[in-house]
DNA sequence: GGAAGCCAATTGTCCTAACAAAGATTGACA
DNA sequence: TGTCAATCTTTGTTAGGACAATTGGCTTCC
């Protein structure tokens, strides 16, 4: 049996099950423990850790939830197939890019700090006429243009400057002002670019544009950003991982 | 404060915190319980029940984790707002019609039971010659074709007849053999048609496509599915829902 | 040698208890 | 009257203990 090394933090003010959590997690993503591999049983983790069961199953039943181990009664728990490792994430394409290490460059091409556009209002839940921080964006991959991002955000977020978006994504400058999404709905689709997007994404003729939209919201259920953005065919899927029930 | 009927069965074999989880979401999905509402909170809940604290919590905290209710400690517990309660789940086209009321109507265009295809094989971790059952079907709505389907299965699926796949979805299929699928990876993207597929869709020239291939698994992680679709891009979109962390 | 039954190991459920932290409210004081 | 501090309410974290249910292996008996 693996014992992976733990170490806890009682001064900390992050909780210890989620400490706990969090270094387990390591040890299967970085390989330390293999798919199939039999897992500390809990009375032996708490023993160890000295932590008392409640915490450790706390701890254990987040990576459960996450799909990364798999407990049975009167056998044990054991880390999950391969599989089954993987879970929905709220992310960006920037931080999507930076993942794979495509080391991606934000353009702004355009930003209105007035905008008035009835869609985008009226997805954002406020009154059609609500003037609406807009920006428009290109996205590269190196020298590749990869997407044309339009979005528009509720107005107390108009004061965002320009250096901010380009450094880098639009969700690590919501989170910077402690806004955090929590849910989007997104609607991914195809069709043909008109003459702009054309342009702008260097495209071929005949090429065909993948597009999403996005509607996102804070734990309130207050929508904070409306997305509407192109991405070209080659250079951009998306991965979703959906779950039954 | 709105306190909802529950009715506890100490005999019953299912856990009490399920029990009350359920009629706790039994009433939001109802409509007793309205977005926003203010919840009863978890002491007054558990006096009334006569039910633990931790037991209440773990109750409360499977409704948290769904999307129904928003906790904010020292102000209490709340029904989350509309736009929340939604969770991506594992359906097909099929399905996805059926709900929008488009009556559709699958045709059967090839089957093959023996199909050699390493590109499939892989997918569903079987060796790459293994003979997979692979069915072709084009799916229309009404009169206008939607989809174009290509999916490879197991060989111990290849008793699946043309009747069963003409009469609805391949996923009713599969769960009447007792198979069900928990998890899959998708991937959506977009890109120019081959000529069978224009033909196949009804295409006119430089008209686009909506592409996904699907890998889907059972709940201990074997394959069980691999797909290939082609959607017209009028005619159909992906709905997803991610949630952060 | 095989089968039935027992036992140990492990996770699952439930309870009591205490204290911490965050937000809202109240009240005292300037 | 306005502001700050104390207090109350509510959720969050941690602990410790008891017993139940499931599984797998071992032992014993035929």
């Amino acid at each position: 049996m693996r014992q992976i090394p733990v170490l806890i933090d009682r001064a900390s003010p992050v909780p210890l099950y989620h400490q706990l959590a969090e270094q387990l997690t390591a040890a299967i993503e970085d390989g330390t423990l293999q798919p199939g591999d039999p897992f500390e049983n809990e009375l032996a983790l708490a023993d160890r850790l000295d932590l008392s069961r409640p915490t450790v199953r706390r701890a254990i039943a987040e990576l459960v939830s996450r799909g990364l181990l798999v407990r049975r009664r009167g056998v044990g728990t054991a880390v999950a197939s391969e599989v089954i490792h993987r879970r929905d994430e709220l992310t960006s394409l920037f931080e999507d890019m930076e993942r794979k290490g495509k080391r991606p460059v934000t353009r702004v091409l355009d930003i209105n700090r007035q905008s008035v556009t009835p869609r985008a209002a009226s997805a954002l839940n406020l009154p059609a006429d609500t003037p609406l921080f807009y920006v428009e964006r290109l996205r590269l991959a190196g020298d590749i243009p990869t997407a044309l991002m339009h979005n528009w955000l509720p107005p107390q977020f108009s004061d965002i400057t320009e250096e901010e978006l380009a450094s880098g994504s639009l969700y690590a400058v919501l989170r910077a002002r402690g806004v955090r999404p929590v849910v989007a709905h997104q609607t991914i689709g195809a069709r043909k670019p008109r003459s702009v997007e054309r342009k702008r994404l260097d495209l071929s003729p005949g090429d065909p544009l993948l597009t999403m939209t996005r509607r996102a919201y804070d734990a309130a259920g207050t929508a904070i950003e409306f997305g509407d953005h192109c991405y070209r065919y080659d250079q951009y899927a998306f991965d979703v991982t959906v779950h039954e029930r």
